[in-house]
DNA sequence: CTGAAAGCGCTTACAG
DNA sequence: CTGAAAGCGCTTACAG
């Protein structure tokens, strides 16, 4: 069924050009004339010609696929970042490739330079920072890669300051009156998927809270996995140990959510009897009126994407680093 | 810094072979002498040789590469289908890549024939039947395709029988006195997501209830999404109805945890007052004693990637189906 | 601005 | 069983 696809030969024939003038028009070569360019598009599109990836590579350049190196690809956060990689990355007429890791197992299999991963012509890796998997913290690549929402040295990184964020929500809650609480989420047990952004949060609230005077006793924090359930047993757990009103901190948007319909299902009216405060600025936090502190994911992925653009084109320099600022977004009053 | 691959010249040189034999023993050919082969082989060992698939690919060869178009990656049932699908690609020496859909846009993407995707010797579709995308129903590739966890009659179809299944689940509960009640997974909303197992599987154990002559009126069925959550609910919704014991079939391991859960934190005795069977044989079953039907996800992925193997080496036959029935384990009684 | 040639790393008939 | 040659679909100097 379906014919072979249509090479550059056929093209170049069609428009009545040669090879290298095809391939020019391909790679956007400014040196070509427009009028020659237009006849050559318009083969190309009446052919439904479409370049094959494996000899771009093969022939010297460019795949113009773009590994996106990810814990996985399920929740809001990478839903949130691959949109803003896409964004930057499709302008340009890049494909991405996503490898989602899952274990350590597959980690390494990807690590192995002769896979796929490796054979495009950048990498992006996110939440990682992978120094302890390899001898001098350096990935086995001579591509360029980038690190987005992780940093390290040796690469260019772009990542939220988690920490300013723990202050806003610390500066915050303070103002009001009642005990202060807060749920930290757990990190991953195994090392490989180790991450620092939750304590980064729970040390920039811890220390807003001093600075503001307000005590912050240690039975006050709450440790859980990433889930609405933790912050149902949160609340539950909070209202042993003080009265409302409550100020409740929560590391992350979707265990706030938990916290928001436990106090509502106990019959106590969130942002008076118990205020809560998330973290992620997630597109649901706005729906359910919950003020958050919001992580300008797309951005960082967009901003990843154009670094990654700029190192595949230029010549080495040495690797620079973007910190983002979370930004605030308050519900309307309950 | 770290040096360009070696290619196949310097392992020919090296073995001192021409280039065409170290060719043949890379793709497995009879047609080497044994020393040869070994001689071959100890060359592109010292130089640490690894081939690469974009030249393989554009030599007319294979890439060695196979493509897993799947929803997303972060649930158990996905881990143990790649599980499946990894042991025997790896045996083959086939790398596998993994696309995860996530969203209609993202799907149409992957669809346009120069994708990487499809640039792959083969595709594993799972969870999907993709006829509605397309005209004619059929993947816009000539590339073997073997569908797991759906069905489609155009093309090889891996899947469980989920109707078996539940028949399975009611026959079981019939047995039992008490109320006998039932839980659904919601389907997915997005068309392109939708999938039938869930309702499959309630089809089935209402059919088993009523050879049982067991009464299962309407407001007997509990639908929610997949969480744990949704066996809470679920489960406090049953006690309005009935007073224990009470049978349960919960139509997914998580949702089924949850009732085991909200049951405890009711100070009911699981497998007394309330009798749970839930429906995947998720490993975490095992651990927490919870009765299931076991649904063999590895073996439907192995059997998956032996089907896309013979089709990736064969001679084109009519699409084949291969339904894998689901076993039974039942946990220790409490 | 454009064409013809050499080459990317491999595979696959074709002759021995 | 093995080598030398042609070719996969493209890019990139090299000459005009």
């Amino acid at each position: 069924m379906r014919k072979k696809q249509p090479t550059i030969h056929e093209v170049a024939a069609r428009a009545g050009v040669g090879l290298g003038t095809v391939s020019r028009v391909l790679n956007n070569h400014p040196a070509v004339r427009p009028e020659t360019r237009a006849r050559v598009l318009r083969a190309m599109e009446e052919l439904g010609y479409t370049p094959n990836p494996h000899a771009r590579r093969i022939a010297g350049g460019r795949s113009y696929t773009v590994s996106v190196l990810l814990p996985f690809v399920a929740t809001e956060f990478y839903r949130r970042l691959i949109e803003g990689l896409e964004g930057v990355l499709l302008e340009k007429r890049y494909d991405l490739a996503l490898f989602p890791i899952l274990s350590q197992a597959r980690l390494k299999r990807y690590l192995e330079s002769s896979t796929l991963a490796y054979l495009t012509d950048g990498l992006i890796l996110a939440s990682y920072d992978l120094t302890e998997h390899f001898e001098e913290g350096r990935l086995p690549t001579d591509r360029p890669v980038v690190l987005v929402d992780a940093q390290n040295p040796r690469y260019d990184s772009v990542y939220l300051d988690n920490f300013l964020g723990g202050r806003l929500a610390g500066a915050y809650l303070a103002r009001f009156p009642g005990a202060i609480f807060a749920i930290k989420v757990e990190e991953e047990p195994d090392r490989a998927f180790r991450r620092t952004v939750f304590a980064e949060r729970m040390a920039g609230f811890g220390e807003a809270l001093k600075e503001a005077g307000r005590p912050f006793p240690e039975d006050h924090l709450y440790v859980t996995r990433l889930s609405q359930e933790g912050g149902r047993l949160a609340l539950r757990h909070f209202l042993e140990k003080a009265s409302p009103p409550l100020n409740v901190f929560a590391g992350a948007d979707q265990v706030a959510l938990g916290v928001l319909e436990e106090a509502q299902r106990l019959g106590l009216t969130p942002g008076k009897d118990v205020r809560v405060l998330g973290f992620d600025g997630h597109p649901f936090a706005e729906e359910v009126g919950l003020s958050t502190i919001a992580q300008p994911v797309e951005a960082m992925g967009a901003r990843a994407a154009q670094l990654l653009l700029e190192r595949m084109q230029a010549t080495p320099e040495p690797p620079g680093r973007c910190a983002l600022s979370p930004s605030w977004w308050k519900g309307p009053p309950p």
